[in-house]
DNA sequence: TGCTAAGATTTCGACATCGAAATATTCGAA
DNA sequence: TTCGAATATTTCGATGTCGAAATCTTAGCA
């Protein structure tokens, strides 16, 4: 990477402009501080990981695909779920499905107890395209989180966990 | 919202698998719980802020380029770096703030010191727009981080700070 | 000055995604 | 059983995004 190009700010520097900018137009420095440091760091992933995928020969959104079927237990998805836990519209996944279909990452079947339905579930080579992915992502990762001892990540992960437990009583309102 | 469909899970369940999950396929287990609890907290965000933000009749593109000419102290930007910062090519750039400047939320005009630059700047229209959204987001994102107590937001700030600010040394490899 | 290489933006053709309509199946009630 | 509403998926036309090429300006150097 070269230097920083002139006028562009460090990551530290644009998320203190950013929590000053949000809390000066109203929002909560307690809550923009956290928030807008879960973002940035999440976008900042993003951007590594789409680079990754370019070597597995994925887009963004097919990973979106492998992760979510073999996050669900090995369990076969619908397509609407999938779309669902993509952030797309169905209509999207029915062409996402095809070309993974095709390249023979994931394998569609239908569902026996409702002809309605497709069940979506990943292959072998699916699986191996997973594996692969997760151990590089690790890299990155870890070193991400190199500024934080063993007790602090845990520390960080509690914490987390607490809000991700909460979410689930915000959705039903 | 209607009770979750029968085969979907919690987001705190999803949360585990996907921790197990990514453990079994090779992460470490004190990266994984952080960087899944991160990049599942800023997706469910991700599908709020999209909600909300129809209301402000704003793509989720088009407030990437709002919030970076407000949180970028109030300079303006060219669109090779609003592309940059909305992680997308720099031909759409165009098109997107050709959209944004009909509507008058941004303005484009020429750099008087290099005229194969364009600068783009917020409107008196854009900054109101802004300022609407961060209120109306401070809602939900103030509602998520209701589990914890104000000490604890800070604690969770302060190591989220410690991972952003060694991103940029990270960059430099 | 004149020439070439590098940089910024826009134009262009190909492809991905969206929302609405079409198709097919299931479920519940008459 | 039969009808109609609800659900799941796919098809279709319009729009957004991508990468490469084109256009224009700047910077460096003879």
């Amino acid at each position: 990477m070269p230097p920083r190009s002139e006028g562009a700010q460090s990551a530290q520097e644009q998320y203190r402009e950013a929590v000053a900018t949000y809390v000066a137009a109203g929002g909560d420095e307690s809550v923009q501080r956290v928030i807008t440091a879960v973002n940035s760091l999440s976008r900042k992933l993003e951007q590594w990981y789409t680079r990754q995928l370019i070597d597995l020969d994925l887009s963004h959104g097919e990973w979106s695909v492998v992760a979510q079927l073999a996050t669900a237990d090995g369990k076969p998805m619908t397509p609407s779920r999938l779309a669902d836990a993509s952030n797309v519209a169905a209509s999207s996944m029915t062409h996402r499905l095809d070309r993974m279909t095709e390249r023979g990452v994931v394998r569609r079947s239908p569902d026996p107890e409702n002809r309605t339905r497709v069940l979506v579930e990943l292959t072998d080579q699916g699986w191996e395209l997973f594996g692969a992915a997760v151990r590089e992502a690790n890299v990155v990762e870890s070193d991400t989180l190199a500024g934080l001892t063993r007790k602090e990540r845990d520390q960080l992960a509690a914490l987390l966990e607490v809000v991700i437990s909460g979410l689930d009583d915000l959705e039903t309102s």
